[in-house]
DNA sequence: TCCAGTCTTTCATATTTATGCAAAATAGCT
DNA sequence: AGCTATTTTGCATAAATATGAAAGACTGGA
């Protein structure tokens, strides 16, 4: 599937750099060797339900439908609440410990959220390692994760 | 306050129909005497951080921020949560009691949701009135509530 | 009141995005 | 494989959106 594969390139791009305009997928994708044109990602972008959002900086960049942004972070905060253990912060990367079965589902949702600040994601049976981009950007991380944990 | 007042008629224009381009927020503007040019819609629409979402139906329509709705959403849960009573459903309304002190807060959280279905919300100190466009969205509504005070 | 600075709007247009249509690719059949 | 139906893509361009620059409106002094 060729459509498929290049619409989870785009989800992955999303996450890692900011977006501004159709074209920088178009540039982005052919860095990986994906031919596409603007009318192909305009069609994607459709299709994913992206939107265009005004940044608070000035400018523009595309992220993920609301929608979906919604369901996995409520489906985050209810794994965290379930299976949280404990966790610790070094440098850019916070240790996360779960219930034993839970770190990769956790992994994942956390990447899914397609967190700005973070580099990476890695989870093991009972653990999950997430790398932020820089110092700020784990505690922002931190913080984020304590308020799903304590929100209703 | 001339923008001001324009930016809170373009928010009650985004609850109350499917905006799907700029021109549109300008006639309809026009319709209640308020001239602009596209422009100034997009300017404002930049200002306020709105989106325009590919929605499910094949069209875009313009929409509330992402992190806008989710705090509210966030906010209306926990009062939903913390001071609902009991509620009822009859043609178009659905009447929700609340502990006292509670109506107008409730209310005006709901009316921030920009709910498609909603037609108008009225809040006294320990009611809310909801209004609905239609039977089908009184349904709708009453399980996007029930969700909201069911779910973590 | 008059002015300077700031903010807001429009006009004109550049930039970006969406889409009709034809071609190419893909998937299902037999 | 060979054929047909369906999906996906690119091209060209229409449509929609963003923005520089100039003009207009507003603000708080002097």
């Amino acid at each position: 599937m060729k459509k498929q594969e290049r619409q989870r390139y785009i989800k992955r791009l999303l996450s890692s750099k900011e977006i501004e305009r159709q074209e920088d997928f178009v540039s982005l994708l052919h860095a990986e060797n994906i031919e596409v044109t603007q009318a192909t990602i305009s069609r994607d972008i459709k299709d994913m339900q992206l939107v265009k959002v005004p940044s608070a900086t000035g400018g523009y960049h595309y992220s993920l439908p609301v929608q979906k942004k919604m369901n996995t972070e409520k489906k985050l905060k209810r794994t965290l609440k379930d299976a949280y253990v404990s966790y610790a912060t070094q440098d850019k990367f916070v240790l996360i410990k779960v219930l034993p079965g839970n770190g990769p589902a956790l992994a994942s949702l956390v990447e899914a959220m397609h967190y700005e600040h973070v580099f990476g994601t890695l989870g093991d049976d009972s653990t999950v390692l997430i790398i932020c981009k820089s110092l700020d950007a784990t505690l922002e991380l931190q913080q984020t994760l304590q308020r799903l944990l304590s929100d209703n």
